[in-house]
DNA sequence: TGACAAGGTTCTATTTTGGAACTTACTGTA
DNA sequence: TACAGTAAGTTCCAAAATAGAACCTTGTCA
């Protein structure tokens, strides 16, 4: 199967995957968050290639996880912010985040922390069911068939 | 800069993205997680080259994200299975389906829902804050230097 | 006039994938 | 005994993606 493929399954992973699968993608966004914005910033900051980087980003602003604005007129120059979608992303790297805390960090511990403005402590992401906010398990979570789901079901879940 | 050095960066994204930065190896899981634990089974579900899957596995399985059981001796076969590590990643794929399904379903609506043994409900994956149990927004994050932060700081996060 | 800046693009060499066939070690059937 | 089948890989070559460096464009500033 070829990448390009891969958004047409029917499956959220995958179709995630078609756009966020590669890990430049995953570390322009990490930087993003950081505040990063502008093409050289990223670029000396993530050590990317500056072909790569032109491409990722157009790639982002195509799919609507990036947007792309003039910050100057004359010249012309942009920065490279993230919309709605892309803040959304952030569950996914405080995920990801925890996961390397939790089983890579080792005995120096974790190379950031993060504070929650709102109750004022240091924190861990925790996951919960949205309906009775208990931490999920995932021995106590079954996955059923969505209204989206296409055949062939049982090849690409 | 080379994927082989990633995993030497002070971050725990770069360092998750070393062992799982790949589409494939996250595809792995993803099918590991809906019960599938062998080679040709793996090979036929996700069309991958069965060259890549001995090599993801393999990388898997050195890393502890997975392990390679006999389920029979003559002729030797074997099973690949989520350890605790790889068990524990089931956050970030709930994270990565919840945002497929919300940014990538459209009209369709998603692929796969989820049922919480625990309360009887379907849910959505929801990301709180271990100490006051609110849900996370991006803005009200402060990244701190943690322990294991070594420098250089500003350049690799 | 020349140096500098931001945001790219172009080029070639190297590395990684994709696709298919082949191997090994056994079992079960004719 | 020969032959087909199965699970788990490995080997080979062609195609695609990435790394690294140089170059280009549009403008400012001294």
């Amino acid at each position: 199967m070829k990448w390009r493929e891969l958004d047409g399954t029917s499956c959220s992973v995958a179709r995630s995957l078609a756009i966020v699968g590669d890990r430049w993608t995953i570390l322009i966004l990490r930087n993003a968050f950081l505040r990063t914005r502008r093409f050289d910033d990223f670029q000396a900051q993530l050590g990317i290639t500056r072909h790569l980087l032109a491409s990722r980003l157009a790639k982002l602003v195509k799919l609507g996880v990036m947007s792309k604005v003039a910050y100057q007129e004359r010249p012309p120059r942009y920065e490279y912010r993230l919309t709605e979608m892309g803040r959304d992303w952030y569950s996914v790297q405080l995920a990801l985040v925890a996961w390397g805390d939790k089983w890579l960090a080792g005995a120096a511990g974790p190379p950031l922390e993060f504070l929650h403005q709102k109750c004022g402590h240091k924190f861990r992401p925790v996951t919960v069911c949205s309906e009775c906010r208990e931490p999920l398990d995932t021995r106590d979570i079954t996955p059923i068939a969505g209204p989206g789901l296409r055949p062939p079901a049982a090849v690409t879940p």
